[in-house]
Parts: structure tokens; sequence; C-alpha cells
DNA sequence: TTGAAAGCGTTACCAG
DNA sequence: CTGGTAACGCTTTCAA
């Protein structure tokens, strides 16, 4: 409003003691005002309640953390932040939280453990309430940290593996399993997986070992894998299917290790003059919100993101209030379009 | 490691004072062996780090951001999650602020302005260090809440209205008229303007406003617009193509604002028989990875998300540092693909 | 219903 | 180079 109060600001910002002053009680009763204001005199509280609006009272939570030992911030730890990858569960999560007015304080590790580490023990140092964690894959430290924190841990998006204190998320294998069943049943018999499967992307590499299972429990030849450790793109894509069927040929059938890398790979195809599916099958994972816009319309596996999101507050929420651990398996489906059908077959 | 330390853990976790009972020297050596290692013996400074290390020391950042009245926390305010939209600019931000041990606190308003105070309000009783936010349009209360704060407040994505302290962007206005000129230049005469335009999405009305500039600029008829309030999709597109051309056969260019409800565009001008670029000419807003993907290849305008959030780490640290405010405008530039070209034109 | 006093775990300042 | 001592702003007993 006027500029003295914005000048002021910052260096001195008004504090309780500044409101218990001004109405003239203890700092306490103010205190109490803010927290259970039901513990106070009406008249008393409209008091309060004014002074602060008139101050621009902001309360300090890191004093009232640093004293209640209670923090109400939530540290979440991605490993991407790209195409749509995490970005709804972080969304979805965030919204929930907001309800019990609880911070998200967010870190990205891009996929570098070391960089997880660092992080989990940055992060740790604000003394959150929990810690929201993509996968259950993570270096020995770094769970020895989580452990060491005492507060709940929930491990989102994978839950195939050990899982240190509760997880929301789905079996990464099942998926490949499903993806390699849908190609099958399309009518496809030699494929292919491609996609950026990084060293620590531990989720990708379930996804392959579930296709190859799958492959071979149809009794299906060995299926080739084409990766890369640079992350998904459609460049990345379609370099990667040209290199394929350069080597591979006899290839019908592509898996991808996500939609946009998919993307790619149904453009050289189109380049190279294969019809998909007629001669060459495609599926996806995560589905994009372009897959239903490609052309063909790209087959893909829609993991629940939001309701990922939604059951880790929830989750945390149990936790605090004692519930034991868990594990909630959160539903995905296959999404079929037109990508992996073979037209014969029908 | 073991399960007692894992039990023992939360409720009373190390502190300085362990550490430096431990090592028999004071708290106060202690916590500057943290913080300014060259200023305690070497060999002093060993053991410390080892009784750090053994115990797992975490420090209490609360404690220290109370102490000190410096957090390291940014206080990170975007108006939505989806669609990559400023997935890039976190993840970019959050990258560079990492190198000074800074923390993001994210925040979601999702375009509601009531949210947004909230949202403001909240983060500010963290203390942060600085607030990056999304905008340079928020409610009067919004705007006195930051001023008052007396830190460093960085409007990020649009440079076009009164900032606060500091903006790194650029201007929506000038991006609609890109708009409008390259689907001029390609031969289109009836423009019209189609997405989700939402009440607090002061962004899409500049680019709004610069197209329909641009085109009266031109001497074309008066755009026509049809929107929705509702987020965009790629169905939000589908149906309001449908409906735009239903009502005003006359279009033979469509500017969207955003990728995703272009992809939608194209599907709908695709049923209905339309061709692109030939008939009609679409162009889109935000390069969309799967831009490149769809056919035809959308034209679209690339923002750089990328910098804008490296910007704006190097603006907190300006300000931190006492350089005053600026406002940094951010290139970006028409990606020209085949959407809006028009063969006969050629 | 209200207040006084003792922390919470650091950092800052000043001596030694 | 090291150690006391006082904040930092709030919450938490415990009394009144």
């Amino acid at each position: 409003m006027d500029l003295n109060t914005v000048e002021k600001g910052g260096r001195n910002a008004p504090t309780l003691a500044s409101i218990a002053e001004k109405v003239g009680v203890s700092v306490n009763t103010v205190s109490r005002a803010l927290r259970a204001p039901n513990t106070v005199r009406p008249e008393l509280r409209r008091r309060i309640n004014s002074a602060m609006e008139e101050l621009n009272y902001v309360p300090n939570r890191l004093a009232g953390g640093l004293s209640s030992t209670r923090s109400d911030i939530v540290a979440v730890v991605v490993t991407s932040l790209y195409y749509s990858e995490f970005a709804s569960i972080v969304d979805s999560l965030q919204s929930a939280l907001l309800e019990r007015d609880m911070q998200v304080m967010l870190a990205n590790t891009r996929y570098d453990a070391d960089q997880e580490q660092r992080l989990v023990r940055s992060l740790l140092s604000w003394r959150p309430t929990a810690v929201a964690i993509i996968g259950v894959d993570h270096p020995p430290k770094v769970v020895e940290l989580l452990k060491a924190s005492g507060i709940p841990i929930i491990e989102m998006w994978d839950t195939g593996g050990e899982v240190i204190d509760t997880a929301v998320g789905f079996d990464h294998t099942a998926v490949g399993a499903a993806q390699a069943d849908h190609l099958i049943a399309g009518g496809y018999r030699r494929l292919a997986f491609v996609g950026s499967v990084r060293e620590n992307d531990k989720r990708a590499q379930k996804r392959l070992r579930g296709l190859e299972d799958g492959a071979a429990l149809a009794g299906l030849p060995r299926i080739v894998t084409h990766t890369d450790q640079q992350g998904g793109s459609s460049e990345l894509g379609e370099r990667l299917a040209h290199e394929l069927l350069e080597y591979h040929p006899e290839i019908d059938a592509i898996a991808c290790n996500s939609d946009v890398v998919a993307f790619g790979v149904l453009r050289a195809l189109k380049k190279l003059g294969k019809r998909v599916p007629e001669d060459i099958g495609v599926v996806g994972f995560g589905d994009n919100e372009a897959a239903s816009c490609v052309s063909p319309a790209l087959t893909t596996i829609r993991p629940n993101r939001e309701t990922i999101g939604k059951l880790t507050a929830e989750a945390i929420f149990a936790r605090i209030n004692g519930v034991p651990p868990s594990i909630t398996l959160v539903d995905w489906k296959l999404v079929v379009r037109e990508s992996a059908i073979r037209k014969e077959t029908r």
C-alpha cells in the first residue's frame, strides 16, 4: 500500500512480539490466537487479527518449526521434470498437501545418483515432515540417510523392489509384459525395444525385462534392444529406429520406453516407407498428451499419475498419524489406439 | 545401517552440540568447521568431519535460517505444471540454484487468484531468500505482500506490464503479432484464434491482443476468437475448431494458444476434410516436444524456457548481492514447419 | 483465559 | 584459532 511499509519490510518484519505489544497482551496469547483461536476471548481475538492484518504480519515458520520440531515441509525428489514425466504427480501431490498447509520442497536428480545423495541430504536439513521420492532403487547412502531421518518416506511410481517405508506406484515389469502381450495379440512376432535407458533408470530396465519375459513366454525369439543413455526425445527415437531397422530388418514391432521416443520412431518408419501398423507395430509408454494426435495414433500405457500424487499425500497423512507403512498399487492401463493392431489380423 | 540407528533417528537427531561433545570442542568451533573450514585447525577439522560422518549428522537449517535470517530457500510460484508449460523453467532454475545450495519451494496456483494469494503468504512464512513467480499480473494483495517482504522478487515469463522488482521473460504481445505476421506471410487472410484463455491467464490475453493488432495492421478483417475457460487439451482444440468452422467457414488460418490445442485443431481439420496448410493454416505456441511429430508438423513459437530459468537464478544472485533490479528480455523464436505455409503461395 | 519462562539448534559477536 | 554468550521468533510447559 504505502511506500513506507514497503521499504521497512524485509529487515525487520513484524513478529508475534510486535503484535503482542500493539494489542497489549503477551506473545503467548497472540500465538494461541493463531493456532487455537477458541482458547482466546473473541473480542481479544478480533483485536489481534486486525493488528496482524494492519501490520501485514507473516508468521515465521522457521522459528515455528524449530520450536515445535514439526516443519510441514514435504521434500519431493523426482528424477526428471521433462515431458510431463512426473510433473503431474508433483502437481496433484502439491495440491493435496495444500489442504494441510504443507509445502513442497522440490529437487530433481536428473537420474544422477550422486546428485540424489546430495539433494536428499540437503532436503533433510530442512527437517521435512516426510519425503516423497521417485523410485525404490537408491544408492545405499541415500537409503541410510532416509532411514536415519526417522520420518515417513514415501517411494512413488515404482513398487517393484525393496521399499524403505511406504510405497505408492505400480509394477513396471508388468507394464513391459503388457506391451509384449499387446504386440503379440496384434499379430507381431519379432519384437524390439527402443529408447533412452539410463543407468539409473531402474524403472525403464524393469519394463524392458517385462517385455523380454513376455516375449520369451510366448516362445518368440529373443527381442532386440537398442537403447541409449541420452535422454528420451523424438530425435533419439528417430535415430534409434533407423539404426535398428538397418541391422534388424526382420523386426515387425517396436516397444518404446516413452511416447516421445515413439513419436520419433513413427517418423522414422514413415521416412523408411514402412506402414504402421501394417508392416510394423509400435507401442509407447506414458500416454503423452500428444499420443492421440500423431498418426497413426499411438497405442501406449497410461500410468495414473494424478492418483499416485493424491495417494502419496494420503500416505503421508496416514504415516504421520501413526498408521503403519504400506504398499499401494496404483492401476495403469493400456490405451489401445491405432499403432499396434495389424490390419490383416482382424 | 543397523536398525537401532534407524529407530532412534527422527526424535533426537544429532546436533552440533552432539558433535562438539564427542570431539571435545565447543559448538562454535564445529559450526565454523562447517561454514568456514579454513578457520579451523586441519587436524581438528578432520576429527569433526569424521564425527559428523559417523553420527550421520544433518544440519538443521531451520535453526540456521532463524539465527542467520537467511534461509536459502527460493519460493517458486507457477500457474501450471502440465504440458511442460513451466516444468523446464523450474527444472533449469532449480539446477542453477543448486550450485549455491539453495532449495526450491514450489507452489502451483493453477491460475487461481485466491490460491495465489494464499500460496504466496504461505511461502513467505518460510522467509525465502527470494521469490520467483510466473507473470507480472497479480492481485493487489499479492503485490503488497511481495513488496512488503523486502526480498528480491523475480517475475518470470512475461515482461509486459508493471514489474514489482525484477523480471525475466518476454513480450507476449509480440508473440501474438509474430503469429499474425507469419500467417499473413503464408498467404492467409481470415484469421481466427482458438484455445483456453482463462480469466487469470493474462499472457494468453496479451498474445491474443498481439494477434488482433497484427491482423488489423495488415488491414485484415477482425479476427474471430473462439476460446474457453477450461484448460488447454487436444480435445478442447478439436471441439473449438469444429465449432469455429461451423459458424465461420470463411476462416483460413487458426492461431492457437498452445501446441496441445493446435494438435486437436489439426485433428478436427483432418476429420472435416480440410487440408493443412493448403486450405487452412495453423500456428501454435509453446513448442511442445511433439510439435514436430504431428502431421503436418506444427509451426509454432518456441519460448526459451531453459534460459528463463537460468537467468532467473542469476537475477536472484545478483539482487542478493545488491545489484539493482532489472528487466531481462529473453528471446523466443518462430519455428517454421509445415502447418502454416500455403503451398500455392510458394 | 492468560502470562512467564525455558527451550528448539544455529549463527553472530566479542573476548581471549 | 577457539570459546562464551546472546540472540533469532516461535511453541511448550506450567502457573496464575
